[in-house]
DNA sequence: TAATAAAACAGTGAATACACCGATATTTAG
DNA sequence: CTAAATATCGGTGTATTCACTGTTTTATTA
């Protein structure tokens, strides 16, 4: 039997490629195709999910971020390989704190999408290399100082929230989207003034970008 | 005779996507496939060039505003249809002036790239709906909307606040600083959500970083 | 010099953001 | 198993932001 993939991706033209490719290699069939990962959502069957999710992080209606942990808590068995634009030390060491096996950038051969894929469904851990240089850097380098928490870490609904707090969405849209009260919104804003040391909403922003979980190129 | 279409971007993810595309539309054959414009360069036989080229913008080495330049001076019969990643670029415009021939991005479906290819081949411009819009007004003289570019300059005292902005100052405290009232604030504010198109302070960081008027390392 | 654009200022009211106070159920970690 | 952290929700009140309406003075430039 192949080992089921889906490719969630909001480029037509990247999903083409990725679909092309994952068909041309023998074992391997593409079950779903989706534009995000509310998309995703609404075309996985929960009693036959796809082995593998090749998953974009920049994505409307429903990022990678949120996808991520959406497939952690309902398909346990699933596993993300990451495929971005974005290659930043933060936003990678966050995906792989959410559970996610594997990361590679849009770059990549055909090859190294086979070894990716290979390496995930024998439940090893993948990085490209670009990639994992500079995680490996960021564990030895500054790993006494430099991080901002140890004691004061984002949660994942707070990143979440967070990454949404780059935008021209009021609270209250943010509410809507994450699925939560206003007040709930509230709290989150409030414990990260509080951890990051900030006052502001463009607080928040200012040090998403700075701290590398935003990217310019992710703004809106 | 089949159209020779040559795919120029650096990411092998959209190439393979953008050539899978190509091919399996009768009648039209890709020829090249370049990761960037010397890369393309390299390729491409001057006695016998391709008939249109995707090319991306964003590319390492040589990018798609040089390459654009390159074929206008060098081959041209060669006709140019832009691929890229985001329709807000004010970009569109400056690549529309080099000559280009039409303007999609990544999201594009299959059969929105062919109806581009084929008014292109046609000698038509061809612009996506998403991009279109915006940039109609502009190219219109009788406009009342405009786009955040040369036409809609930022003023002296609106660029100090719009850098003012992007930082936990409030609105007050920025009026004490340029040695204005508040009031003044407001109207520079309503100004630039006018010009640039935005709703909220948090739009107006995300234009001055993505605009590069601000560095993400100037933020305080 | 007349027309135009920039810079400065102002009122009102509604929407949003922020600052305190609090709570409970669940999950995680020591 | 307890303690801490997480995720969720609530009330009250103030501060700030934003949207709409204007005027006046000062440069610029055609």
């Amino acid at each position: 039997m192949n080992t089921k993939v889906a490719v969630v991706d909001d480029h037509q033209l990247v999903r083409t490629g990725l679909v092309q490719m994952v068909q041309s290699l023998p074992g391997w069939e593409v079950t779903i195709e989706a534009a995000n990962g509310k998309d995703f959502i609404d075309q996985t069957n929960l009693l036959s999910p796809p082995d593998i999710v090749l998953l974009d992080i920049r994505m409307p209606i429903m990022d990678g971020y949120e996808t991520a942990l959406w497939i952690r808590s309902h398909l346990p068995e699933t596993r993300v390989l990451v495929v971005s634009m974005v290659s930043r030390e933060p936003a990678v060491i966050r995906m792989l704190r959410m559970g996610v096996y594997g990361f590679i950038t849009k770059n990549s051969t055909q090859a190294e999408l086979h070894q990716a894929l290979s390496r995930i469904q024998q439940k090893q851990f993948h990085v490209n290399e670009l990639v994992g240089n500079r995680i490996f850097h960021y564990f030895s380098e500054n790993s006494t100082e430099q991080l901002p928490d140890e004691k004061n870490t984002i949660t994942d609904r707070e990143f979440i929230f967070l990454r949404k707090c780059c935008s021209e969405l009021t609270y209250r849209q943010i509410a809507k989207e994450m699925y939560v009260s206003p007040r709930t919104i509230d709290t989150y804003r409030d414990h990260l003034f509080e951890k990051l040391q900030v006052r502001t909403r463009v607080g928040l922003v200012i040090y998403a970008l700075r701290s590398g979980l935003i990217e310019v190129d992710d703004l809106v």
